[in-house]
DNA sequence: GCTAGGTACTTGACACAGCAACTATACCTG
DNA sequence: CAGGTATAGTTGCTGTGTCAAGTACCTAGC
């Protein structure tokens, strides 16, 4: 019945997707690993360092983390109890709290980075000519702006993204 | 000092790719969830009704979903209790256990897939030129051939061999 | 100024995946 | 066929993330 569906190439091109990330993202997890990081800390750590001030609303870095909110909490607890953030209080608004990255945070970033990179050019950037890495490039920028709901996304379901026909 | 280096070209790419990755599997998976399926318990079913006899070994199945063979039995367990899957021992070799898709496996599987089909067409595919979503799609294969060191056990067969660079 | 309702964040309970240790079976070599 | 090693799979422990509920705070309307 379906049995043609199982090869469709959506599904195939779907998986290509999929195995292609996850297989790039083991890459770079094992070397962050080595600098004691995991992908979602290196993430915090980059998010918040090329902020104003180095730091970032609770609810700003889960937006742009793709954590919920509760799991930037947890992460952000860890990596204070490690000593790369800190917390810093809003004193316009007390609700808030900032993400704040210290000098250890910075120094474990800036130690970390330079091979980053060039786990990424290897992999990644390098694995193909300019010009197929712009397409490749362009073909994800089409795509993630159309699957990216807004900005800051609560998940309301009824995303004002315009969709295709 | 590595203050440049925060927004490398390089890591605007990889970031570009995440988010991508992210949004569109977040896409699926909500669609997923209608059907009572988790993105990797919708790949298991996939892999397993696309293998001969609807079978495979437990290895197998585990190298081809990124998943540790823990992770593999783990959710085998979860879809055996659900009556989507069944243990199937092979009387060759008594350590293999073959995980099967069940009649109300493939049912449900044949519920999802349309949906997922369409989405599949409408946040990724379809958002794209053929043109261009070949480029991507063939961006992506020399990625995921340098990447992905042994693809896939077992029986898959889907994926066209790209040129070896 | 007090209440109603919204926002920011945290916490408790739980689901899930990984590693390492373990069991059971197969194979290989003398 | 005994003994050693390799392979298949499961399980205990733990880390990490989510959802829903809870707390604290802000803001608007009367």
């Amino acid at each position: 019945m379906t049995d043609r569906n199982l090869d469709d190439p959506r599904i195939t091109a779907i998986g290509l997707f999929a195995e292609t990330y996850t297989g790039l993202a083991a890459r770079l997890s094992e070397q962050l690993s080595a600098h004691g990081l995991s992908l979602i800390e290196f993430e915090v750590l980059l998010r918040l360092a090329r902020s104003p001030g180095r730091q970032l609303r609770m609810t700003d870095l889960a937006a742009q983390t793709s954590l919920s909110t509760s799991g930037a909490t947890r992460v952000v607890d860890r990596m204070v109890r490690d000593g790369l953030l800190c917390r810093q209080p809003c004193p316009a608004d007390r609700r808030i709290s900032y993400a704040m990255v210290t000098g250890a945070g910075r120094a474990r970033l800036d130690q970390a980075l330079p091979g980053h990179l060039d786990l990424i050019e290897r992999w990644f950037t390098g694995q193909l000519t300019p010009a197929a890495l712009e397409h490749l490039l362009d073909g994800l920028r089409t795509v993630r702006d159309a699957v990216h709901p807004c900005a800051t996304a609560g998940s309301d379901g009824s995303a004002a993204v315009p969709e295709p026909s």
